[in-house]
DNA sequence: GTAAAGATTACTAATCTGGTAACATTACGT
DNA sequence: ACGTAATGTTACCAGATTAGTAATCTTTAC
């Protein structure tokens, strides 16, 4: 079970977040760890992150706080995820061929080249501006397993 | 960059291996090993897994050996990877949705189950008897970056 | 100047990984 | 039966990675 890291999980929740907001809405990293159950100490790193990565845009200093550093509809999930895990690659072969022995011969590791392709293609065709949408969605829909803290939490955030 | 193990990596090659001679036949791990550059150690665990699973089927003691347990047409790309990575699953609240306080609001979430559920579908489509017609073109068509000691190993071992 | 905010760095404990080795088991041949 | 050739299983190790915490630095509004 190959999975994406902690960091690349928090950040797409960080983002999503944003993008619920109104456009250009500017909040503080406490504000998005307790409403998003993130690790404080964490928010910092992952927001330098994807600050230094050009999604998100901070204003540092008293009054200052994190927004999206563009129109949530042309950040997609694929940035989030290279910005935490590097280019996408299944496996080593796939960034550097003159990694593995065998490559010349190597079916498998076109094989390789393609999941990746398409799993990149895939992550690239979701936007945050989609996804936040679907959220706010919510509101209106019939509520499923309503009253827990976390969906309470999640509501008044928005 | 989140990738497969090198296990998988391993078993892939081992497989592939298999497909690519004649249907049925069997060879011994130390064979495989010294063909395909794999650690000869790591064989003896990659080839109890796949053949506990289902993909490879062996023969102990003497004159035994390691064979394909289905015709290679039958194997797929998504098998060997769910043998070692278990299966498939980009994030945890894939799995196991109940692992996230916030999912029942997170649109990611989805997103993450439609990613894995892409990527699955592709390897499940790749099968290792296209797989080694590819391999065995090779010999035909004009090789590529020729005279490499790894080229004339793989060569041989068909 | 002080307090509020983000930026940066260092550190830890736990887990995972790639790799090695030793030993156990099975079966063929003589 | 015994020896040998093969797979099966387990334990182990060193290094890397990960999740998480904390301390400190830098910027800026008031």
């Amino acid at each position: 079970m190959f999975t994406i890291g902690r960091n690349t999980d928090y950040a797409s929740r960080i983002v999503l977040h944003l993008a619920s907001l109104e456009p250009g809405a500017r909040v503080t990293a406490a504000d998005i760890a307790s409403r998003r159950l993130i690790p404080a100490a964490f928010i910092r790193r992952i927001v330098s992150r994807l600050s230094a990565v050009g999604i998100l845009a901070t204003v540092r200093g008293s009054g200052g706080g994190i927004a999206l550093a563009r129109p949530a509809a042309q950040i997609t999930l694929k940035e989030v995820v290279e910005a935490f895990e590097g280019t996408l690659s299944l496996n080593g072969c796939v960034e550097s061929p003159e990694s593995c022995p065998l490559a010349v011969t190597c079916p498998v590791q076109q094989a390789w080249i393609g999941a990746t392709h398409h799993l990149a293609a895939y992550l690239a065709g979701v936007n945050f501006a989609d996804l936040a949408r679907k959220t706010y969605g919510l509101k209106r829909g019939s509520p499923p397993g309503n009253g827990s803290a976390a969906l309470r939490l999640i509501k008044r955030s928005l």
